[in-house]
DNA sequence: TATGAATGAGGCTTCATTCAT
DNA sequence: TATGAATGAAGCCTCATTCAT
């Protein structure tokens, strides 16, 4: 769907995004992804050396999807409201067309008492951390600077942060693909939560 | 915390939805609960017929905190921004106090394709699905209400019912207690998110 | 239906009699019985102290029946075919009117290659032992008499008792009442089995 | 010893029923099972999806091994009285040869009002209930003619064929091999046996 | 006598992982 | 590359039994 020519690792790495998605990450087994597939266990070991490898490689792919999209507006010069119109816009369409991978990341916002996992692990674990952070900076600049300028409304701006990328994350709860005009709505969604998140840091829309 | 001698049950209850949240539901074992209050697997099996039947006691449990919470406002006469506000400012309060309850329930915005369950199990979750939806309908009474009123802005109402939900429920994402005036902190949380909340949908704050 | 009062020992009795039939010895816990009298475990553990001091009981009744029935029969002097045939008739009889006793007691044919018994337990299991070949030598008597005698085919002894009795314990594993005549259907069936338990023995019966 | 180079499967087979055979199939654990091959769980997890499976798996065998064996007589044409002693002769002998598989299936007589059977396991005690007809009705068939030809004597016929089954399976109860002699044993005891089936159903022995 | 709470041992089952092919 | 067999650890659950009331 991503890739035009999907690769076997990339074939495995969304039949895990859909596994996990659906059954959760814990309770999905390599043998249901590997099934559903219509492959055997094996073959998924080949590409990715355990069940957590090939988790966190789903959640480095979901930042990666948005990192990569947003991209575009990084240089932009703007003012804060338009800058973030933008990126909430950019950010929700995304989300929307990779929901997968980004439901897979929202399960996983418990703070990773790992029962146990190996150095490897960790290190891909602080690797994805690194770069959502990267990601959230992105926001928080923006934010920071319109509370500052007096375009965004002067409340607490970590507790506006989070809320606003809350709510450009939630389709990942409640999105399901309309019958037809599925691009249409999408755009539609994303205009929405655009206009959400603008006017509830303050902005008037209209 | 809510019951001022907790009886067994209660413990049992209180201490799963710990571990829920801080592991998982489907990672935290029954070990780790009995372990956590210093009982035995079998005095929870005493009591709770199954994990499953806990992890749904427990998500029952945070339904009907929100639901008692919102009980005093359910008669309320207001206009819909003013009562949604006070719905609002309750529920974040209310979530807060109960965090765990409400971490373990968010993990469960998966459609539960779950790989087996029984049928009483299925019973039970229809009845909590059936308590949550009852408790939605009084958010949404009042944002159509809004909308139709001219109050709200004129959105797709489904996406601003769940956006505003999803927003109120944020703190469970990122919610940390301060050290100190913690139920002053509880309540500027609230007002912040009430009043993003209101914003979102158009409202002009003060 | 055996006591025209039941005690109370004698209803668990019964009860313990019908779970451990229809559910196997093994797989009946004691919560199965007890929930079929409305009791809870409790009672049963004031009139027995174990589960395989309830299961010994049974199967103990189970020859106490057999052992009864066949009481007024012991002292008799006839032919050995006559006196087999009435004893035949009378064991059919008792063992149907009594059959979930006798369902369970055929469970244990299989060596009680026990997997952990106390000290008690097993004089118990002497002891049932103990009469149930009391009762098998009622008809090793007479059976090896009327071998010894010419009235019965020369055949191994050993083999033609325990085939005999084997017979007439058959309802066991295929006997179910009728809707009416139940008694008159008892007859005909015990009639029917001692005739072929004489006729397996080389009697021309008619 | 029914395979000259028995298989993963069938070597564990031949340990399953043997563990049920002496331990009961509900009292034999899996470990149980392993151990006396000296394998693993897992390795019997992997052949046999379920205790239950296995258990029917050695049904089933021990209905195939009787099933197999009366194959050569089924096109016979004979008197009733002389196919049904071929039938019985071959049958005993069977049983004898593979007793542990018989022994297991003789303990299954109680209605399997089981706890709890999974969709797929109902699914092979029906296969298992239907070959076990199908056999029984090979000795229905004789049996019913010889009693309307007048050859057998004209009692009941369902407890005719179910006391002449009943006998020939009898040795399960009581057979223990000699020290020396085994074969011949096996025959005298088939013979014996066949012998009398017949003369319980009234054929004159010579 | 009887109950309800609690224990602890043991059994079934799942599953990530390894390995020989 | 990929498969199928096998392992071993861990989790869920049952149940005989004990005990305080």
């Amino acid at each position: 769907m991503q890739e035009t020519i999907p690769s076997s690792k990339t074939q495995i790495l969304d039949a895990a995004a859909n596994c996990f998605m659906n059954l959760g990450s814990d309770v999905a087994s390599i043998d249901d992804i590997a099934r559903s597939i219509g492959a055997t266990k094996g073959r998924i070991y080949h590409h990715y050396p355990s069940k957590g490898s090939l988790l966190s490689a789903v959640r480095m792919r979901a930042v990666a999807f948005t990192l990569d999209a947003l991209a575009t507006t990084v240089g932009v010069h703007k003012a804060p409201a338009d800058k973030l119109r933008l990126m909430a816009y950019t950010h929700v369409l995304t989300v929307i067309k990779t929901l997968p991978y980004h439901k897979v990341v929202l399960q996983h916002y418990r703070e990773n008492v790992a029962k146990s996992t190996t150095e490897y692990e960790r290190k891909l674990i602080a690797e994805i951390e690194d770069r959502r952070r990267t990601y959230e900076n992105l926001f928080r600049e923006v934010i920071d600077q319109g509370i500052k300028n007096g375009a965004f409304a002067d409340r607490d701006s970590s507790v506006s942060l989070h809320s606003v990328l809350i709510l450009l994350n939630s389709p990942v709860f409640w999105y399901t693909p309309p019958k037809t005009g599925v691009e249409q709505n999408r755009q539609a969604i994303a205009n929405q939560l655009a206009d959400m998140a603008l006017a509830s840091l303050g902005v008037e829309t209209i």
